[in-house]
DNA sequence: ACGGTTGTCAACCCGATGGTTGAATACCGT
DNA sequence: ACGGTATTCAACCATCGGGTTGACAACCGT
């Protein structure tokens, strides 16, 4: 479900101008215009970054006149935040856990002459 | 100096069978032919999506024979989760603050009759 | 009604990416 | 030394992504 959307928002933050953009919309909302200014690159492609942003549930925006002011969303970065979150608390605990295993591979390559760095199954 | 490693991190992320090896890595370390087993693209695809996870730091690899189990690293998910958790915040109360701007705006439409859902600057 | 501003659409270019297959490398076991 | 296993390298192909430019649409101000 959340799956497409999950690649869609990494795909979005992979970029450093969009993160840029981003970072910029947490400070405050602004127009396409507004957020192109900064960068040499043509009005047409920040529009696209936007784009990509929008569809990707980061950024939503209104319609003031001829102007589309853009809002940075916060709920979605609690997706991402919870995806990762749940993978480097597991990785973590297995690091502590590690610390066991290394004990015992210690002892085991004391006897057998073992002195590699292999972490046998 | 991090941002390139930011978007490797992110872009390396963005793919679902990535996605995929990162969570199987965060239960056990494995290796290519186990990583590559479930999938049904070839060995050499997979071997190329560790690679990626690999130079993005997400994932670490020791030898063993001519085996080369992966490992995840959790580190390199700090560094997102404060990117992204900074943005996230200022997010959050934007959006706090803004409750403030509508009773204004409330307000001043009332007076002209401006019912549109326009933020004026 | 007209000119200027803001933004998007469309077509195009090019480099990166994900996939393939086939050959090479590295190592184990016997 | 040899065959099998695990992995990578190399060449190739199709698609995607970010950039461009040029035209179009929508809207304001006067």
């Amino acid at each position: 479900m959340t799956d497409d959307q999950l690649s869609q928002v990494f795909s979005a933050l992979a970029d450093p101008t969009r993160r840029d953009i981003v970072a910029r919309l947490a400070v405050r909302d602004a127009t396409v215009n507004e957020l192109a200014e900064p960068y040499d690159v043509s009005v047409q492609a920040v529009s696209k970054h936007i784009r990509v942003l929008e569809d990707a549930g980061l950024v939503s925006r209104t319609r003031d006149a001829q102007r589309r002011p853009c809002h940075l969303e916060a709920e979605v970065f609690d997706l991402m935040t919870k995806w990762i979150e749940r993978y480097r608390r597991e990785a973590e605990e297995r690091f502590r856990r590690l610390d066991v295993v290394l004990e015992q591979l210690k002892d085991e390559a004391s006897e057998d002459g073992t002195t590699q760095e292999g972490q046998a199954s």
